[in-house]
Formats: C-alpha cells, sequence, structure tokens
DNA sequence: TTGGAGTATGTCATAATTGACATAGGCGTG
DNA sequence: CACGCCTATGTCAATTATGACATACTCCAA
C-alpha cells in the first residue's frame, strides 16, 4: 500500500510538469498511466467511430455521461474494468484491446 | 448497471457448469472474464518463474497473501487494475500484458 | 440572441474493492 | 507425528469507485 496509495493522492495533484514529482514517479506506476491513456484513447476512438456520443455509450454500458468523460480523459478515479467493459461493449475484441495496450510501450497513447 | 450488477452477483455463485445460467450471459461479459482469466494466469506464471511465493508477491506489490490468491484465482473481488499492476511490478511489460489479452481471443487462458 | 447537442468537471450517497487477519488444507522433511 | 512453508478461502473495517445529478462551457444552426 506504498505506492499504491501514493498514486492515489497524486491523482488529485497531478504535478506532471513538476520534474522532481515526475521523477519520484515509480517506472512501474508511469506505464500503468500510460496504458491507462492509452486505453481512455482507445475509447474516444472506438466511440466516435461509431458515432456515438458519451451519453449514448453510457446508456449502452449502464453508466452515465459524467463518468464517460472521465473515463476517456484517464482521469484517476476510472479503473481499468470500466475501461475494458466499455470497448467490449461498443465492439472492440480482445485482440484489439491488446493492440491498444501495445502503444503503451511507445509512448503512443492516442 | 444491468449486467454490471448481475455480474457481480454471480461471482459469489459460479455456477459454471449449468448450461441455463452460462447461457444467460452477456457475450461481452464472458469475454471480460476470459480477459481476466488470461491476466490471472499471467501473474501466477510470472510469478512462479520468478521464484516467488504469494506471499513474497505481495510484499512487493504491497498486498497480501490472500489477495495474491484471489488475484490467481481470477476471484470476481479483484479488479483489472490490480492484475495489472502486479504485472507490472514482476516485469512484466505493457507488450507482454498485450500477449497475455490475446489469449482471451482463443480462450486458451493459461 | 436563443436554443439544443455534446462535453467537461465537481459533488454525493451507495456500492464495491482493498489489505489485513484468521484459519484450513496440502506437501515435503526431520 | 510434528513442524514449516505454501496456498485457498472467508470475514471485516476502511478506502475507493460508481452512477446520478448539477452545472458550465463550446459549437453550430435558426
Amino acid at each position: 500500500m506504498k505506492n499504491e496509495k501514493r498514486f492515489r493522492l497524486e491523482r488529485a495533484g497531478w504535478v506532471v510538469g513538476d520534474a522532481t514529482q515526475f521523477l519520484n514517479l515509480d517506472p512501474r506506476e508511469v506505464q500503468f498511466l500510460e496504458l491507462k491513456l492509452a486505453l481512455a484513447g482507445g475509447v474516444r476512438q472506438l466511440r466516435e467511430s461509431h458515432g456515438l456520443s458519451q451519453a449514448a455509450l453510457a446508456r449502452q454500458i449502464g453508466s452515465s455521461q459524467s463518468r464517460v468523460a472521465k473515463m476517456e480523459a484517464a482521469d484517476g478515479s476510472v479503473t481499468l474494468d470500466l475501461m475494458v467493459r466499455s470497448l467490449l461493449v461498443i465492439g472492440a475484441t480482445p485482440g484489439d484491446i491488446a493492440k491498444l495496450i501495445r502503444r503503451a510501450d511507445k509512448g503512443q497513447a492516442a
């Protein structure tokens, strides 16, 4: 519960520009963030390519527009579970999701 | 919050052999479960290949042995977040994780 | 300007997950 | 057998995520 907790806290601060804070970040957490960003981008891409509004997608996944917005913003309050579930509902296959995650390797998130 | 809720409930029952229940399951949820199983298998594989006990891994990720056990059992009470974080801590790259997820396409979970 | 559609952001009660702990079972060794 | 190590399973208080709601903002068309 060390990095775990710190991560939760930092999601509020978002001192991304601050080099000190940034360098203090465990590389694992950075990878995790990039992975989340990749999935977030995938959700938006898939949603838009289907001509859906955030509200429409929210209906399909049994959530709300605000949560979809937070999800696409990779907000710290949304879990990978929600993102993955959403992707599957929009029609992404596990293979598609794998492809998105691979992008986190190159740092190309969206 | 429809399938979402049903899924949460069924994690307790685990009537996997029951065809009626099984067929009632939304295919999306099945995909999600397979994806989780794939990651769970990946955690166990990685952990064992590193010669770590569940307790040892638990220490590294700041969790407990019981949670690692549940995680490897793809227990309904563990999130993808925890699984992915664990994988990253053991040394898996996003690419490795993507590879695991791809297995969910073929149904080959472990 | 006015209005509607889409999106972003914040808050809240409720629901879910978390680590910790207890405990039981398996399995090999002394 | 008894002991230690590993794993499985259940429970619980505390923490966190969730959907719903309110509200503000941008575009764009009438």
